[in-house]
DNA sequence: TCTGAATGTCAAGTATATTTTACAAATTTC
DNA sequence: GAAATTTGTAAAATATACTTGACATTCAGA
């Protein structure tokens, strides 16, 4: 299931996925595979990911479906 | 770091470690190592987790450290 | 005390997250 | 419309999350 959540707060501060992937030190694949969905990046991973642009893990990883 | 949120949640929920662990289908060791700190696990882990303890990834995962 | 349940930890193996390299398609910019 | 940037994707290699099995320690209850 794609992470569309992430892909619009990256949108928002106007990031490319290398741009993003740079400020989380990982490769720009990594990045991609979590926006389209079917991965399952590491908590640290998701908290620089949150950091870099402003999000909680809430906001960007937490599906109301989950609850 | 240790995970002192994981570990009074589970407690909170009058669970051990293995019954925690059975309901997330993983090992003892891996909530063991989790709540130990020094540990790196996946997301979805992190989810299952919640929704064993009925959390949030924010009320378990996310530090105010971060932020 | 003794027993059993819960936890900490370690070593070796397996599964999978992540990297690297690479190429094509799509999008933007001039 | 060509050039540069961004993105999707794939295969092979590496790093690391997670398992299994095992043993020691701690602590509550009989």
């Amino acid at each position: 299931m794609k992470n569309l959540k992430l892909k619009s707060a990256r949108a928002a501060k106007d990031l490319s996925q290398e741009q993003l992937a740079d400020l989380c030190n990982v490769s720009r694949q990594t990045i991609s595979a979590i926006e389209k969905g079917d991965y399952n990046p590491t908590i640290n991973l998701c908290i620089a990911i949150c950091k870099a642009l402003g999000k909680t893990l809430d906001e960007l990883f937490w599906n109301e479906d989950n609850e």
